[in-house]
DNA sequence: GACCAGGCACATC
DNA sequence: GATGTGCATGGT
């Protein structure tokens, strides 16, 4: 079986045993944006509460954000963790969008790929996966994201090798499957989902709906 | 108490 | 260009 095939099976395994996940948890496209600085390496439960705080304190819009005191932003996200660096983070993402686009989610939207892909990147805060899962799942933009869980799940079935870069592991799955932003959508949605529930550093591997793949020896126990 | 979580920038060699 | 480190809360 070729790796394309591999990876279309791992595809439908994993939706037959987890189904649509609906992503992203959010919203709107802001709320996408500010959820995707948050969770950089953090549980999504910790950037919940976050996010909450924001929305109690009546600042998750663009220009309401922007104009929040740095300090006061960091307080009310502290719950993410990396709560000073995540509000210099989040503050420069919405500098970007409130001195380029006047705060709009609309004039950001109509942007080409290329070009919306550049700026994020731009953007000091916001590396592949970040500006990524923004293109995907607030501006529905056919792009894969790739996170730490796609790395070692596809490290481990020998999809990949160890030294695999972002943009290869992209390329390897966006060649590998559909073209279809909804298929990209639930494709990542379903790794984060398994690696959450089956693929941890130290894997104890059971019930894993891939058992039936081949892996690395030194993870079967 | 140890380990882990939906990264990224920066220092150092 | 590779490798190491700081950033931090909250759940298991």
């Amino acid at each position: 079986m070729s790796s394309s095939e591999t990876i279309r099976n791992i595809y439908l395994s994993l939706y037959k045993t987890y189904g649509g996940r609906n992503w992203w948890p959010a919203i709107d496209a802001f709320e996408v944006i500010v959820g995707a600085v948050l969770t950089q390496n953090t549980n999504w439960k910790n950037v919940e509460k976050a996010i909450s705080n924001l929305k109690n304190a009546k600042v998750m819009e663009p220009l309401k954000l922007y104009e929040l005191p740095l300090e006061s932003l960091a307080e009310l996200i502290r719950p993410a963790g990396y709560y000073n660096i995540k509000a210099k983070r989040l503050k420069n993402l919405l500098e970007w969008m409130v001195k380029e686009y006047g705060g709009s989610i609309e004039g950001i939207a109509k942007l080409p790929d290329w070009q919306l892909r550049q700026e994020l990147l731009a953007v000091k805060g916001i590396g592949p996966e970040t500006a990524d899962s923004i293109m995907l799942y607030a501006f529905n933009r056919l792009i894969f994201v790739v996170d730490a869980y796609t790395a070692r799940i596809f490290g481990r079935h020998m999809l990949i090798d160890e030294y695999a870069d972002y943009h290869q592991i992209q390329e390897l799955i966006q060649s590998s499957i559909e073209p279809d932003i909804n298929v990209y959508n639930e494709f990542h949605a379903l790794i984060v989902e398994l690696g959450k529930s089956h693929c941890k550093p130290r894997p104890k591997c059971s019930g894993c709906p891939l058992e039936h793949l081949p892996r690395q020896l030194d993870i079967t126990s």
